[in-house]
DNA sequence: CCAGATATGTAGTGTTCGCTACAGATGTGG
DNA sequence: CCACATCTGTAGCGAACACTACATATCTGG
């Protein structure tokens, strides 16, 4: 009847030192010990909280897209689909330069492909991935009908430009790009957001 | 002084066959056992050929570039910048999805974060992709000095912009993306590099 | 036909992986 | 103070990993 031996360590504070082992290496090449060792626990402590390394991942993930979905908030929040597409990728050219996280993002860092046991480890990125791109898609649908966008365009495909140029800065990122360069790509990629906007008269 | 027993099995084949596996399940993911099946061949023809595991990698990658970079020509000979953009993004846009390839580009399914024993991985992969940027740098500097940049354009990080885009490409088709979705992405993505092309008078 | 050289298939090697049994520690409810 | 529940550290489990020793087979040069 008892509640048992409370645990010793901050569960949220050991996720985030397990997120960035993930995120530095990698679902599959992350490796228990590592992390382990990361959130100053032992196994055991590990797999009493988590299920098992998946489990673990899933719950990295998930704090990884909460707080992503703050800032998406305020993206979404900008006055027109330039500023949503300025703001998101000037933001992204930041926060995938920031020391004080490895490069890239997680949600590409994590593993774009995997071994036989671990094949639903990229489809569970791809699906946070595809949640970003449906807020972007839902703020440019808005745009449109607000006139922010020309009745040409495409509000899907804008969403999914957007949403692959991020993925690219990620990567660009993970392999050492510095934030100028970060920066040019953002500032470039605008440019066919601005294309698809309504002109100012 | 004689030459020994020829060995039995087509190398070209047999990596073509090894590419795919590190296509499809990246470097960590992809194990001996899987490649030594797919190229037809036992654990010591492989080693005997390639050195190790990593060795593979590195003679899958040089033949993944070698074919690439035959595409690549064809892409920089388009006659404007905004030509050579879109040749590039609608190509990959075909070639991500190509039914007998995996999706998406061995550059970046190869492995993008690995784990501790492999750092040099993703450092390969990036160098690769880098050569690419090269290229589409050098061609878009030309593109300039024939006026068919403007003046006030930045071939680097247009350059850099392409090499991004087609990147995000390749994580979209891995995880799903129709070609259609992909072609779109294209598609608003040659829109920044128009906005670059000086004015057809 | 023989000697040296290289490739092949079988059958492992040692290591590391994700994961857990177990005993002791630390809490709660009665 | 006791029964019970939960957590913690040690120590190690079976499986899978990259890789290889070794005997055999197949070639060339003489």
């Amino acid at each position: 009847m008892g509640m048992g031996r409370p645990r010793e360590f901050d569960a949220e504070m050991a996720l985030d030192q397990a997120m960035e082992v993930f995120w530095r290496h990698g679902y599959e090449g992350a490796t228990i010990a590592q992390l382990t060792e990361a959130m100053g626990i032992n196994p055991p402590s590990l797999y009493a909280c988590f299920g098992n390394k998946e489990g673990l991942l899933k719950a990295a993930l998930d704090r990884y897209t909460k707080l992503r979905n703050i800032w998406m908030e305020e993206v979404v929040a900008a006055p027109t689909a330039r500023a949503v597409a300025e703001r998101m990728l000037m933001g992204i050219a930041e926060k995938q330069t920031d020391p004080a996280n490895p490069p890239g993002c997680l949600l590409v860092q994590g593993g774009i492909a995997c071994g036989s046991g671990s094949e639903n480890v990229p489809f569970e990125l791809a699906t946070r991935r595809a949640q970003n791109e449906d807020q972007l898609r839902d703020r440019f649908i808005r745009a449109k009908a607000e006139g922010d966008l020309k009745p040409t365009s495409d509000p899907a495909a804008l969403a999914r430009y957007v949403s692959a140029v991020s993925v690219g800065m990620g990567v660009m990122a993970s392999s050492g790009a510095d934030r100028e360069a970060l920066r040019q790509v953002a500032s470039v990629a605008v440019q066919a957001v601005e294309a698809q906007s309504a002109d100012k008269t």
